[in-house]
DNA sequence: CAGAAAAATTATCGCGCGTAAAGAAAATTC
DNA sequence: GAATTTTCTTTACGCGCGATAATTTTTCTG
């Protein structure tokens, strides 16, 4: 804690009296220096605390132990929370993460994407935009980077993707609606620019035709990420004109469902699978909040941890095998059907 | 677009046919080369689409053009958001941002800022986390690049402070509630970790001494970030055992309140101000989710946005003056009752 | 204690760029 | 057209660190 203040790794190295390229190999792993010189190391560390400047460190470095995280829009409690584990995984595993968000446009998800190729990352997960996304850029960043995909998939780009299959998502919700009432509508966003909305439309759809029914759709207007609220004014709308063709809902995804229950009990419809109820509501994610609607919502989980989880390791097995895999892994969970209240 | 990458600023100014520093002058301003030297750079970014390593760019530049934002937790969708609209103006006014979250640990708001000042970052936007802040690191920092703190004071640290003003936050809730009914008691966490949790705790035990009335505090356990669940789980238990003093509950924040009425639901409790509820709840914050709660929540906005403004502006006015004002700036915005229907 | 092995040092280059100074070329002025 | 100003090029160095090779020093082995 001395006063003077160290400026770089030569300043740091003169004072602790040690030759700069040994306290580089120092910081770059302290096993690799004899005993007695790294307590020396670690005695002037404690007088002067320095830190080599990381970026300035990666610069002209092998491995710069570095992975990006980018999401399409951080200030989506589901995004947070996933850009959150998996940054601590790659901590954990002796990495350190750069966290960007695309915030829904294209231009910043380029923007994201070149910062990351100034930090030279070790490797990179992409939660991509999807139908917004420039796909022969990042197609582009891909073969620089070794890149996996997560969340949302579009088509052939990337080594790998991991992510929740929509198809077990929706026939799990669909299955369980209807073999306890009524068979559900699917209330989502009229243009939805997620690949997973999109997924989850013909994933109903099929559900639906395999068991002799009739999808029906309930289509609300509304762009970019304020899904509550689409949800709700379309519910408004929807439940005041009579549009909903059966008494089960099944929401696209959570935040969709949520802003609907609001308009349900602005309404004054009774949400949840008791005799006293009109409706039965169902949505897809778990979101965090999903367990503290009213009534807690009925939906399907994510394996968010496991996705993570996935998503990191096959990036790391990916950096091993040196960038690239013999084919495209795609890996796609199955979903867990939460049981709460509103269904 | 041709096939031959280019790796750095010489090759492109080769094939640009302009000399490397004119091309660097180029990329710091645009205008500063003459129309038809800019043109033929722009011709040739055009056939090779290069563009400069930022971090590199920053290592010897006197101003990074940079600015670090750090908030406590990116999970939670109030910072999301917040951080989603202080990066968007800062690259507004030209700079561009580097976003960082302290997970709610002391260890990794030190390690944002220890990444940032890797960057030599021109400013420094921090929201810190509190009574878990390492306050001296902080102020360490602070001396070393201008910094405004944000929404959370941590006293005298830091050239500014800009948020919220508690005492404004909680008098317009007490009064109001007062007002329109029963007095309110404070549903809050046992041991909140954050100054403002502290400050409206006081704020309301003033609030309610000088309207003559007794201040009645609802505590609940529970750790980290999980206000939903502490709200949740408290607020069952609260209402089981019937340790609520009053029909009024006046919660330390949305989020809590978000857990308490879903357990206020759950217990069959109907909260409003009409003549058929139990209850009236409202919180402090305006949560994304407020208006989407059932019913939607009665809460105390915060100015978003002129917070983050100020704060932003306040940052750049810092910065001109080279980084330290003559005394500390505390700029603390009133708030706006939002009045909904849960109270 | 000598000899071999291990570790640290010196020296020098590289990363991709900023910046400053001096001179050459071009554009402007009268 | 010459003198001036603006703009560009050249050259050289710096940022903070990684990496390598050639030496020197230290440590280990017997």
């Amino acid at each position: 804690m001395d006063g003077d203040k160290i400026r770089n790794m030569e300043e740091f190295a003169a004072v602790a009296g040690i030759s700069r390229p040994t306290i580089s190999k120092y910081f770059h792993d302290p096993d690799s220096v004899k005993k007695s010189t790294r307590a020396r190391i670690e005695e002037a560390l404690e007088r002067h605390d320095y830190r080599p400047n990381i970026f300035a460190m990666n610069q002209n470095r092998k491995l710069t132990r570095t992975i990006g995280i980018v999401v399409p829009y951080l200030a989506d409690p589901v995004f947070g929370e996933i850009a959150r584990t998996i940054e601590q995984r790659c901590i954990k595993a002796g990495y350190r993460a750069a966290l960007f968000s695309s915030h829904g446009e294209q231009a910043s998800e380029i923007e994201a994407l070149e910062s990351l190729r100034s930090l030279r990352p070790s490797g990179v997960l992409l939660a991509p935009l999807g139908r917004f996304s420039d796909r022969d850029f990042i197609a582009e960043f891909c073969q620089e980077f070794p890149t996996v995909l997560f969340d949302r998939d579009i088509g052939d780009v990337g080594a790998a993707f991991v992510g929740s299959d929509n198809m077990s998502f929706v026939s799990q919700s669909v299955e369980y609606l209807t073999r306890t009432g009524d068979a559900p509508c699917f209330f989502e966003m009229k243009n939805p620019s997620n690949p997973n909305s999109i997924a989850r439309r013909h994933g109903y759809r099929e559900a639906m035709q395999a068991r002799g029914l009739e999808p029906m759709f309930v289509q609300v207007d509304g762009e970019g990420w304020e899904f509550e609220r689409s949800g709700y004014e379309g519910g408004l709308r929807a439940i005041a004109n009579r549009e909903l063709p059966t008494h089960t809902v099944l929401c696209s995804n959570d935040r969709l469902a949520i802003g609907f229950l609001a308009a349900c009990y602005e309404s004054g419809l009774r949400v949840g699978r008791g005799s006293g109820c009109a409706l039965r509501v169902a949505g897809h994610d778990d979101h965090p909040h999903a367990r503290f609607t009213c009534p807690s919502l009925t939906t399907v989980a994510h394996e968010y941890d496991t996705v993570s989880e996935c998503g990191v390791e096959t990036l790391f097995e990916l950096i091993e095998q040196g960038g690239s895999f013999d084919t495209r892994r795609e890996k796609r969970f199955p979903a867990r059907l939460m049981l709460r209240n509103s269904a």
